[in-house]
DNA sequence: TTGTAAGCGTTATCAA
DNA sequence: TTGATAACGCTTACAA
């Protein structure tokens, strides 16, 4: 019942018995007595005892929490990540303490060091932060570390990522298989390899198929404002597009606003596809055509990588790669035919 | 370049000094020659070297991390709370850790003294975890903790929170004032004292107009997919509601989709009111009226109340709460006279 | 300006 | 079955 911090020290005077004992008892490790057992038992229940985490962490003992740092927390992409991580890590017997990155690359590396000082078992990095310097000095130290959809410069350290450029190619081809020939596109964040990768397949489908058109390509950062901004900026133009694959659902809602304040009805004036297969693309009106990633494979296999590489098992150089999906759902359908009654 | 842990042991070593001189030097504190400052710099920089976090905090030194235990991540009302925290935090100098609530109440008490043990400086808790006696023994432990939306069981701990009842007043009989009569209510997850202020404030509301029809009201999760069956439920009524309030704008958004699978259109033949103004309510059409709470200023005066305890303040029986604020937009509207052409 | 000694709370190793 | 001792890596007091 006492105030400030309670040690094993205090739980061992009241039981009358040692530190040792103490400790032994409540990690159920070594023997001792069964009466011994219940004094100490009730002892620390009397006085609410609570291990130090930071005192066992430095004695080597695992803290059971993993850490993961992600861009940001309100983007349901990276929220649905984490959560995932979380189930796998919860499953595991671990906690998983979510940190968003900051603007200071220095402070990052301060943190991903401190998180990995004692205070973390393992790390898993949802951005590639900083130079390959970072992730080289990542490696040597031996830490149970995987990184999530990386796709800049090479590393040794284990890889989970999922498919961005065949999924957008699936969506792209999916338009044209309807018959659109003007499709335009809204590009993801400047700095995101995903991005990237999205704006890449766009680029090569349309190529070949000889549709390529720059004006048709706005750029974008995955957020509904840019969505419904875009969305405008494409129907304004003197040919307008009649599909639009936007690299975010966000952005792809923006897009359906944009169209709808516009007059226009998706997906009859209009098919949008969108990326990621948030849980609101199944349940708004129309539903929305998507590519979707395995979110929940992707979070266990993270959890999986970082255990093993605890327990020692070699996982420099692992790739897991998973594939994408795409979800047709009521957002795209056949453009009108030109002069077709309204 | 060595792999393993590097400490201050490794660093003095090579500096050529003591354990205590590199300290300083990467502390700050104390006197030291420049000659020897530079030659620790250096070999710190060279090893690559990082505080353990797990020994300090045990030496008593802040670890300048934050907890923040929130029900979940993918609810766009958390994610945004997280990130008023994660911002103020920062301002301040601090990571801040977000954990979501597991579901055993037994692991949910070892967590938190795990994270008042030597992980976090102080923690944020957004729900009412447990019981009244875990609160009260959160109390005694003098550790700096500050409960967010807390409407339950008295305390003394600090608490910051939100309305929610005059928020929900404002709506409903803004909906009033704009002529409708039959006003639908969506409530919000079970166990979520937030949701039973809504309900209360709908409800008497609508009693006090002489409106009340206890089939007017169902179930919700605070989900969109709930708002989507709900929202089928309420107008598939004989006499189905003009207008509809829901507890969050994902429940509201659902609404939308529902009465738009109809074929109905709001708000011409369906008014729809939200609660929390996630970022999507206004880059959406129609946009949607809602109610919000001032998510940012909530997490700046979580984390100042945090580090006021820090700092020895008296914090006990404090209460922070803002109001909430009705927010007009697009999708609520007069009611269709009956018998209006369409 | 620099170094020595002690201790934070816990657990591994050895001894009783 | 139990206990004393040392050690994890760091920082605060005190000494040189």
């Amino acid at each position: 019942m006492s105030s400030e911090k309670v040690t094993l020290a205090h739980v061992a005077r009241l039981a009358g018995v040692s530190i040792i004992t103490v400790s032994r008892v409540l990690n159920n490790k070594g023997r001792f007595s069964e009466a011994t057992r219940a004094r100490v038992l009730q002892a620390a229940n009397q006085l609410g005892y609570v291990a130090n985490t930071a005192a066992r962490s430095l004695r080597g003992h695992p803290t059971q929490i993993l850490g993961m740092v992600i861009p940001e927390l309100v983007s349901p992409y990276f929220a649905e990540l984490a959560r995932a991580a979380a189930d796998a890590a919860s499953q595991m017997g671990y906690d998983l303490a979510v940190f968003t990155t900051s603007r200071d690359p220095e402070r990052e590396r301060e943190r991903v060091g401190a998180l990995l000082g004692g205070l973390a078992d393992g790390l898993i990095i949802v951005v590639p932060i900083g130079s390959a310097g970072f992730l080289a000095s990542l490696e040597r130290s031996r830490a149970p570390v995987v990184l999530v959809n990386h796709f800049g410069a090479p590393t040794h350290l284990p890889v989970v990522r999922a498919d961005s450029f065949e999924g957008s190619l699936a969506a792209v081809r999916h338009l044209l298989a309807l018959g659109h020939r003007r499709i335009g596109f809204i590009t993801g964040a400047a700095h995101s390899s995903q991005a990237t990768e999205r704006l890449r397949a766009y680029r090569e489908c349309m190529l070949a198929a000889g549709l390529w058109d720059e004006r048709l390509v706005r750029p974008g950062d995955f957020t509904q404002q840019r969505g419904v901004e875009a969305g405008h900026e494409l129907l304004s133009l003197e040919e307008p597009p009649t599909a639009i694959f936007a690299a975010s659902d966000l952005t792809a809602f923006g897009v359906i606003a944009a169209a709808q304040a516009r007059g226009l009805q998706v997906p009859q004036d209009l098919s949008v596809v969108g990326f990621d297969d948030i849980p609101t693309a199944a349940h708004s009106h129309p539903s929305l055509t998507t590519v979707a990633h395995p979110i929940q494979a992707m979070g266990q296999a993270m959890v999986d990588l970082i255990i093993k590489a605890k327990a020692g098992e070699q996982v420099r150089d692992v790739l897991v790669e998973f594939p994408s999906e795409l979800i047709v759902r009521e957002s795209s359908a056949p453009p009108r035919i030109p002069g077709e009654k309204v």
